[in-house]
DNA sequence: AGTGCGATTGACT
DNA sequence: GTCAATCGCACTA
């Protein structure tokens, strides 16, 4: 399953926040463990640039956040709400902190694995939202910091597809920079976690 | 030390 | 539609 898949090389992944977060629509996250393989071809992202006031990097570098300062194409796990890890591909160079959320997944390989880790039937439901995809996926702060570019545990691939049709929108559940298009998805996709305002 | 709140989710009225 | 769960960090004193 997942040997089918090509790594993306950092090369692959643009230099700049917002141009990473429209790159990554489309490409492919894989998650490896004892247990088996499973991945989801991403279908929503958010941009989190530098200065933004909304951004985890933005009151500047600490143990915690320091993958966001990592050369881009690196994880950043963070809990959220004390309850849900999200994954963040950090989209910069070392030093300059900065990422990009993945905020949804669509399914594709191991789905009885991600049934299992979600606890929950329905495809639709499995990894549609920041939250419930690292949950399907296993992914928690013991996986922050690892690179993204090498096969591993968790890495990105390619996908076999044509340039996507994307649509742009506010992002979701922010009180700061809340104006700000900087959500970006699969038009018409099934599996997006926004409500049906933010997904035409 | 104490308070407020957040890039959410699931259960319930 | 409303709301509690649950934990780490920022900020105040």
């Amino acid at each position: 399953m997942s040997d089918v898949y090509e790594v993306l090389g950092r090369a692959d992944l643009p230099l700049d926040t917002v141009q990473l977060a429209l790159g990554l629509i489309g490409k492919v996250v894989v998650r490896e463990t004892p247990e088996g393989s499973v991945s989801g071809r991403i279908v929503e992202t958010e941009a989190y640039p530098v200065g933004d006031a909304a951004g985890h990097a933005w009151r500047g570098e600490r143990p915690w956040n320091r993958s966001l300062f990592l050369c881009r194409g690196h994880a950043y796990v963070h809990l959220t709400y004390g309850v849900s890890n999200m994954l963040n591909v950090s989209s910069e160079a070392a030093g300059v902190g900065a990422g990009v959320l993945i905020r949804a997944l669509e399914p594709m390989d191991g789905l009885p694995l991600m049934q299992r880790n979600r606890r929950v039937e329905s495809l639709r439901d499995l990894a549609r939202g920041p939250g419930r995809l690292t949950a399907a996926l296993d992914i928690d702060r013991s996986l922050d910091g690892i690179d993204l570019c090498r096969k591993g545990p968790l890495w990105l691939a390619r996908d076999g597809h044509d340039a996507p049709d994307i649509g742009a929108s506010v992002r979701i559940g922010l009180s700061r920079e809340a104006h700000r298009p900087l959500r970006f998805y699969l038009r018409g996709n099934p599996f997006l976690s926004g409500p049906k305002m933010l997904n035409t």
